[in-house]
DNA sequence: TAGATTGTTAATCGATTAACAATC
DNA sequence: TAGATTGTTAATCGATTAACAATC
């Protein structure tokens, strides 16, 4: 299983193929075909084989995968058949709203701590959850032993509260605020922008059009 | 300009230099240069290079970019010179963050309107803006002249929602719902799943390690 | 002018798709 | 067995990077 070989658009499939085999509305399909995958996701079936053969054999030639085995399979892969603890920072309106977001939880993602700096926040409760000190968090996440953190700070705070979260033993970041963040090699950051993801949808409106025209 | 051509991978790029260059702290750079902004973004430079030359010439050999005419040709290109309104679908936790992030408006996305087929919402107030009923969509975007819409409904509702928004005139749709929407071939659709960015993530995470060992 | 940096072409790299022998 | 579908190899496609002549 030589991670390092596998692609990086291979793991976003997995993690698509995953979230169709945990929606309870397809828990009745005992085997599944990589054309029945296409199907459901749009991925191609070449595409979805293709794959999952970095990782071994997983269907039966003739008839399939088996759609339990499957899934408990790719968990595997992804590291998500046990729960990961996952700490916080920020809590503001995104970050309120990521701890009151109950998909977090259900697909083995639980908000275990909330972090943030203002003084104002700290030791209220969201979401029926003590807010905490960032300035505690090292100390905090020895018991919590989080690897994973979602930063949803404002811009100016993000690079600070990286090193904070590196400095805490946080093994990989989801990263909220639109900055590049600087981190050691062996820490992974995903970005998330909702600007961004507007700027691209953007493009595509044709000039000077408006709706209905 | 022949856009269908433009790889998507340098769209999502433009977005990345576009938000580089709108950063206040940046305005004072009057000319920026390829190796500059690949320090800035982590994009190599040649690759910022390549991305602009599919829309033309835009720098100066031995000087650079002068970084105004940069951003404004860049927003040109993204089609976000002017004000795009977006409508936003669903009133939720997520929806009223969303609401609440001020990086829209001031990236000319401003939301001008909020949909809920909760009665319970309808007619009450989010962040000060009514939330409005979702079966009087088509008529109420004839006024708002929205053609970018942000769905944050559950996935029961999601395609439902979808085809109502394409019946009004929308031309592209973020999507936070964790479904592939079907819609027709004119309609552009990013998805955004955070419990897919997670399962990413945690394919980084050693296994059975903890933060601390 | 000399130094710097662009825009573009060509080379490399990597990912997707097609095809098919193996096999249930 | 015949039909279906896998796993994998090879072919295609597309994107990234390197290199350099053009030029400010």
């Amino acid at each position: 299983m030589e991670e390092s070989k596998v692609p990086l658009p291979t793991l976003e499939r997995l993690a698509t193929y995953l979230r169709y085999l945990n929606e309870s509305t397809n828990r009745d399909e005992v085997t599944i075909s990589s054309a029945r995958m296409e199907e459901a996701t749009g991925i191609h079936a070449a595409q979805f084989r293709k794959d999952l053969s970095y990782f071994g054999e997983f269907g039966q030639p003739g008839i399939g995968y088996k759609a339990d085995e499957l899934r408990q399979r790719i968990a595997a892969i992804l590291k998500v058949e046990d729960t990961q603890p996952v700490i916080l920072i920020g809590a503001g309106n995104l970050g309120s709203a990521l701890l009151g977001y109950a998909g977090l939880p259900q697909h083995n993602f639980p908000i275990v701590g909330v972090f943030d700096n203002n003084a104002n926040k700290i030791g209220y409760k969201l979401w029926n959850r003590t807010i905490e000190d960032i300035a505690d968090l090292k100390a905090i996440n020895r018991e919590l032993k989080s690897q994973i953190a979602i930063v949803c700070v404002p811009n100016a705070a993000a690079q600070k509260v990286a090193d904070q979260l590196v400095d805490a033993g946080i093994r990989v970041i989801l990263n909220f605020a639109p900055t590049v963040l600087r981190v050691p090699e062996r820490v992974f950051v995903r970005n998330v922008c909702f600007v961004q993801e507007l700027m691209v949808l953007s493009f595509f409106l044709s000039p000077g059009l408006q709706a209905g025209d």
